[in-house]
DNA sequence: TATAATTTTAGAATAGTTCTAATATTCATA
DNA sequence: TATGAATATTAGAACTATTCTAAAATTATA
């Protein structure tokens, strides 16, 4: 797929979303979805957008994430104190952290099952449910 | 019990732990280690022991429950980004995490079963399996 | 094109946590 | 019990990820 086909992706995706494609969130998409299952830091995707000429800001990129990961176009994946990352994966599944790396690796959708979770509380809901295995 | 067996059974604890029972951490462990279980930022030991007339500091309070995390006393829990949470439960449990009151809730031991891990990668070994169910 | 609505941005502000280094406490030894 | 070395406590500074502010730029609509 060529830049302007890519372009035009990242467009109708964002479009789909209810997200006005504007340059940055186009450019912003355009490294994150390329189909490949991503665990990015705010600091990541800064790094990814200098690497790649794109130029913008840290307010920009927080603000872009925030309203992706609002829009359900990213996951957002907090393990430890201190940063967030954001997950392109958006079937159910959980995750390998690697706590001296720093680093989140996805397990594949349908090999863990969590069984016996208890009645809940009248009128509430399960909003998730987040496995996280510490390596 | 009384205030004075109380004060020696919190040393006696500490001390098991290899940790020096000075005033300051008999203190904060007399309010934290009564039974109960508890999942408390270190806003909430802040204002406990104001309630209970224990004078101290900020530092104090976080130099006190990481050395009680680091030595096996408290565990541990991140959640969402911004604040941790020690945990008085020792045993192995998962969690009701009630994300609009910011809350930590027990599901007991036992009741969670999590099936179905993957082979780690070679040389490696799971440290801590944590289930977070948000409500 | 003109206008209104929304987005982008630099830098300030915020908040949880850690660091610094001076003072105080604890503990082993005399 | 007194002495001194090791360790703990503390106020406030520093740090860091994130959010806020408000002015300028972009985008959508008429
Ligand atoms: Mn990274
Ligand atoms: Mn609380
Ligand atoms: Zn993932
Ligand atoms: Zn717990």
């Amino acid at each position: 797929m060529n830049t302007q086909d890519h372009n035009l992706n990242m467009s109708r995706i964002l479009t789909e979303y209810n997200i006005r494609p504007t340059t940055i969130r186009k450019n912003i998409a355009g490294l994150l979805f390329d189909g490949t299952d991503r665990h990015v830091s705010v600091d990541d995707v800064i790094e990814m957008a200098h690497a790649a000429n794109v130029k913008t800001s840290v307010a920009s990129v927080y603000n872009t994430l925030n309203r992706f990961a609002l829009a359900g176009l990213l996951r957002r994946v907090s393990v430890d104190l201190g940063r967030m990352f954001f997950d392109t994966n958006l079937s159910e599944h959980h995750h390998f952290y690697y706590e001296n790396e720093g680093r989140l690796e996805d397990i594949p959708h349908g090999l863990i099952k969590v069984s016996g979770l208890p009645k809940l509380p009248k009128g509430r809901a399960v909003k998730s449910i987040n496995v996280m295995v510490w390596l």
